[in-house]
DNA sequence: TTAGTGATATCC
DNA sequence: GATATCACTAAA
């Protein structure tokens, strides 16, 4: 079953843990369909959360975080990684989801990469739209929460916080 | 551990 | 205009 907007107009936090084993299907415009399970989510929440974009202000960049809930917010990070994200929640409270990992791709630009997910997807309805789409197979992943990564400059306090979700069922451990 | 890479924000 | 920063990865 295909994710439609009332999934993604939840609170962030709700709907980052359930998008975990879900599958993100990506259509290439030569027809062929992708398929990949995500295993690892992680949510930024608000201008008061300091690891998110959000916490400098509205920006051209971050405006889709502001925006509507549904909408997919495409970043390039330093200078050759795509990483996706899926906006969360009512319009003009800034927050996201973002995919870190899918079954097999471990790392939030390899997903990217192996999706073909770049700017062009950036500021698209992921339930409206017939090139990326997020759905429900009836998987029940085992939810494994931990603190976010790479945002050490965010401070102690959201550096520490535990919103990333991990499939726990999936995940190989250290 | 470090190099690579380019958009964005912030400061002239 | 110039610089500093960054939600990462691969190679070593």
């Amino acid at each position: 079953m295909k994710l439609g907007r009332d999934f993604f107009s939840r609170d962030c936090l709700e709907v980052a843990p359930e998008l975990v084993g879900k599958i993100i299907a990506r259509k290439l415009s030569d027809g062929t369909v992708i398929r990949v399970r995500i295993t690892e989510t992680e949510a930024y929440r608000g201008e008061e959360d300091k690891a998110c974009h959000a916490s400098k202000g509205r920006t051209p960049r971050t405006e889709l975080l502001y925006g509507e809930s549904g909408v997919i917010y495409v970043y390039l990070c330093y200078g050759m990684h795509w990483l996706m994200n899926v906006i969360t929640g009512e319009k003009d409270i800034p927050q996201g989801v973002l995919i870190r990992a899918g079954e097999g791709y471990n790392g939030p630009a390899k997903l990217t990469k192996r999706l073909m997910i770049n700017k062009e997807q950036n500021g698209t309805y992921i339930y409206d739209n017939d090139s990326v789409w997020i759905e429900d197979d009836g998987y029940k992943p085992y939810i494994e929460t931990a603190k976010r990564v790479g945002i050490d400059y965010a401070g102690e306090y959201w550096r520490d916080i535990e919103w990333r979700f991990i499939d726990g069922s999936k995940e190989v451990k250290k």
